[in-house]
Order: C-alpha cells, then structure tokens, then sequence
DNA sequence: TGGAAACTAATTTTGTAAATTCAGTTTCCT
DNA sequence: AGGAAACTGAATTTACAAAATTAGTTTCCA
C-alpha cells in the first residue's frame, strides 16, 4: 500500500509541530509504531522526506487554490477573499513559523519552498489586477505593497505570543486581515 | 557645554547603524576624534549609554506625536494619517532591525524600548477610538488587529532587502500603507 | 580641560578534543 | 514483509583552555 508513503508525510509534520527540525528518524518511527527499516523502504534520506513535504503542502494549496478559481457564481472579490484565506487556512496543519528553520540546515528545501510560496501568489495577483480593469480596485493601490502587508500581518498572526493576546480566534483573525486590505485597496 | 553629551548619542546611533551591537567605544571615540575618557565624563557606562538612546528617540517619537495631537485644523482621519505615520518616519534614523539584538545583551534596555514602542500606540488608538465614535471608522474592524497589521508591515518594510525589490521609496511605501490601513477601516 | 596611549580585569571569541547523537544499514526473528 | 534492536561512521554538541578583544581607568602631556 503506498498510502503508508503518505502516512509517513503527515506523521512526519506531526513529530516536526512538536520538536521542530530536530526531530529524528527514531521519533518519527515511535510515533507511527513502525521500524525505521520501513520508512526508508518508501525514502531515500530525511531531507527527501522533509522535500515531499514540501510539495505535500503546497499541492493541497494549489488543489484548494483551482477549486476556487473554478467555483461558479463568485464576483471578482467574493473570489479573491477566499483566494486569500486559503493558503494560511492550509497552514494550520503544520508549524509555519518553525518552517523557516529549514533556512540553515536544508537551504535546498528552503528555497524551494519560497519559490513554491512566491508563485503561490500569481493567481491572487491575476484576480487583483482583473478587479482593477473593473473599477473594483483602486488603480493607485500598488500590489507589492499589498503582497508585503499580506505577507507581513499573516507571519506575525503565526508567530507564538500574537494570538494569545488578542483573545480571537485565528480564522477570526484571518478573516479580518483581508477585510481590511481588501477595502483599504477598493475603489 | 552639555550638548557634547547629545552629540555622543547621535554618533553612537551612527556607528551602531554601520557596526551593530558589536560597536565599540574606541569606536565611537574615533569617530567623534575625542577621547574615550571624555566619553566617560559624561556617560558610566556603555549600557548607559544605549539606555539613553531609548529614551533619545522615543522622546522625540513623543515630542512629534503631541506636535500633530496640538495641530489646529485637522480631521481626525488627517490626524490619524499623520500620527501613525510620525512613528515610523522617525525610525529612518536608526537601523530599527538591528536594535532587536538588545535582547540578549542588555534585556533591560529592550523590555524598556518594548514599552514605549507599546505606550506610543495609545493615542493612536485613542485617536481611532474616537473616529468610531464619530462614525469615521467601522465598529467591526478589530483595533488590535489593525496594530497587528500596522507593527508587522512597518517591519516588514525595514527588512533589508524588502524595500530594494519594490523601487518605491520608504516614505512612498509608508504613505500606501497607511492609506489602505486606514481605508481598510473607513466606515 | 581633554587628547593619545598604555594598562588591567573582565568578557568574548576561537580552537579543539572528547562525548554524544543520529542517519542509515544490518542482523535476527516472527 | 516488517518489527526490534544493535551497529557504524559521520555529524553535532559539549567542555574547556588559550587567545584576543574591549570596557573602563590611569598616566603623561599639551
């Protein structure tokens, strides 16, 4: 059965929430109650595993992403503000924040991973610029800008202490961070 | 003259822009071509001196913050415009990224600028509190989550390389973040 | 009074050898 | 086929002493 393959994926994001990058093989293997023969049966080394979980996450984006693009009956800004809570929605399954540990030890992983979060970006962006040929969007609102400030208030929401203190819930949160950009660039 | 002393600090920021925390007052001494033992006359110690720092800039964060609260003429939206602007406009003079390295050398000094960075919002809030009032400003609009969004995209923008991928200018990029805050939540 | 330079005690950094951990393999067993 | 456990070489962490740096002081001199 090669669901075991994707088993060991999403056990392996698991282990990773708790104990960060340096979990290892012996915990990944406790905690699925199998033998590290088995896990290195379906991967090569720990980094490909770290890599297929890389693309693991970001293809359920692109999945939920398509879904979106080609729901029926959403107005240009209905489209856009689900487009924009779907990808950190998909990040409550895994420690974003710890994730920018890869940085040193797998820069490999790292950069494909931003390259994955960059490009993640253009259907949004597509939407954004059609919203401005309509006179949804203001013309004078520059997208970088938008994109940072996205970027920006998303990371901080994940970061340890933020939540706890503004006592919301984090779809909550979420959801009026786009309400605030998306009328702070509406015509 | 006691202005030796002010210009002690303003070089010590110098410096501390080029060289971090890892500055020296040899350093300092050479840059301003006085001695290190004039240095001393005035100042106890080097953490002194960072101490005093803080309180440098954030009184002059204050000192322009109650400048625009005494402004005749202006909206409460023009005030707010100006006042969340103020803030960041006077952290062009100090590398604000690097001062996050106080943490670890000096926890005292960075749990007293954490401070003042968190009291420097109350008029602002103040401020925006008052716009809700008058019906300027949307009652659903979460106000700490508006802070939220305003502290990690002002970060964001002091992010070395963050400001070279946009080709606009800081003020620029300051002026577009404010306005879509702002509009964001505009009643 | 204040600069230049030397001085000291404390701190920080560096080098490195020993100890530990861990990825990946192998053996044995069911 | 796959679990339990032992094994190995490589990498990582720890410990600690030697070396270098630097905060703050002192001396001498203009």
């Amino acid at each position: 059965m090669d669901d075991l393959k994707n088993r060991i994926l999403v056990n392996t994001i698991k282990v990773f929430n708790k104990k960060g990058l340096k979990l290892t093989m012996d915990d990944v293997a406790e905690q699925m109650g199998i033998s590290k023969k088995t896990i290195y049966k379906y991967f090569n080394s720990k980094e490909e595993i770290f890599d297929q979980i890389v693309d693991y996450i970001f293809d359920g984006i692109k999945a939920r992403e398509n879904e979106i693009l080609n729901e029926e009956g959403l107005s240009i800004d209905e489209r856009t503000r689900k487009l924009l809570a779907a990808f950190p929605e998909s990040f409550t399954a895994i420690d974003f924040a710890k994730l920018g540990d890869l940085k040193d030890k797998y820069p490999k992983i790292y950069k494909k991973m931003t390259r994955r979060l960059e490009s993640g970006w253009e259907p949004t962006i597509e939407l954004l610029e059609q919203g401005r040929k309509e006179g949804i969007y203001r013309e004078d609102a520059d997208l970088t800008i938008f994109k940072i400030m996205m970027d920006a208030s998303i990371a901080k929401l994940f970061e340890a202490d933020t939540l706890k203190k503004t006592k919301i819930k984090y779809v909550e949160c979420l959801n009026q961070i786009v309400d605030i950009l998306l009328l702070g660039i509406t015509a």
